[in-house]
DNA sequence: TTCTTATTCTAACTAACGTTAGACAACATA
DNA sequence: TATGTTGTCTAACGTTAGTTAGAATAAGAA
């Protein structure tokens, strides 16, 4: 077998198993959909960076389709349990920016330094055939469920604007934390930052 | 001549004229690169569309990338052009809150209702190949050069928040508008309800 | 009516795609 | 060492993609 494109899973075996080649080739679609999106990676690009031959691939998985249905749900799965582990942890707080702000920075964490997963489904939901969309929507359903339970508890606890329709504040927030994606650089900027201006603008308002 | 997929354009000569068919042909590539991204839309689809074969497009384009280029400045333009028109409209009422309101109102109509280039620019730009994306980033500057005008002249007649970044409130603001596109259904939901409903929050802010 | 021009069609090219079946190689075990 | 199992390679298939060059057609002008 011939040297990876991928940092190599160490192993006591010469030959890597079965999980770990299909760790491998995930990791490679996961990035390549997330940069390129979906009908412009070949398996042969996604083969190659995974270090085999697109033949190989077909041992591993069934077809194309479920390579990326498993990328989809592997990226909003991640994310959703950073979203749950911060809330998790700042309830205790009974602080409703405070959760906000913990499950934001959860959110953007995930989807800007730490998976090519959650990015990938970011970028590529809305262009996936039909059929893999539908099996992705069930996953993602439940992410956006969490969230409406994050809000409904702060709302509930009384310290969320009356006026607000919770529903849409969801969508503005989802959708403005992934549009990041677009221009937000990993290595040049700081996360933890980005996530403040956002949260300082969301709570506080525009307008003085 | 057979049936086109597109309505017409009411001529009174029998065969259409090449910029007629070329106009055809954009439109078919905006919609449908809009709803499919790039790389998934062929020639051959945008042909099909227009009510021709494919080797014809050849006669008015150089290229498939020519044309995405080409959709890509145009879904610019037009959202450029309509908020531009609403800044100068709004300008005299020195209110900044209905400066930005109706500039976000009339990137968001543009957007969701009236232009598939503008929607195929949102969803596209960031997986076409890179000479065009480096084409195209020309007259988006523009776009994002003309918000940085108004945000900066609602700033300088002191009504923000002296705090805010600028800079990041545009990609925020751009960034949740564009998203959504996601999400949205021009058909079933109404525009202006949407921006007065992202305005609310992003001028006053959630929390209490 | 004929000629000219504009526009579309057609057939074909090369390259690339997702996928398949069987050969091959590497590793483990008896 | 021989055998069995796992995992990869290979060659090929049928299909699709962007593109090209020349033929064909339709419309307008003379």
């Amino acid at each position: 077998m011939k040297g990876s494109l991928l940092p190599s899973i160490q192993t006591s075996k010469k030959r890597p198993t079965a999980p770990e080649t299909r760790q491998r080739i995930l990791d490679a679609a996961a990035h390549l959909f997330k940069d390129a999106g979906y009908a412009a990676v070949s398996l042969r690009g996604i083969a190659d960076m995974a270090g085999m031959k697109a033949g190989s691939v077909y041992y591993h998985f069934k077809s194309k389709e479920e390579i990326v249905l498993e990328v989809l749900n592997t990226g909003i799965e991640r994310v959703h349990d950073a979203v749950q582990s911060s809330y998790d942890d700042a309830r205790e707080s009974r602080s409703g920016s405070r959760i906000i702000s913990e499950c934001v920075k959860a959110h953007l964490n995930t989807l800007l330094a730490h998976s090519d997963y959650t990015s990938a489904n970011v970028r590529i939901y809305g262009q996936v055939p039909q059929t893999v969309q539908l099996d992705a929507k069930i996953v993602r359903r439940k992410y956006e469920s969490l969230w409406d339970e994050i809000l409904g508890s702060v709302k509930a606890a009384g310290q969320l604007n009356e006026t607000v329709d919770l529903r849409l504040f969801r969508l503005m927030l989802i959708g403005s934390l992934n549009a990041t994606l677009e221009w937000f650089d990993p290595e040049h900027g700081n996360v933890e930052e980005l996530a403040n201006g956002y949260l300082e603008i969301l709570l506080n308002g525009l307008m003085e």
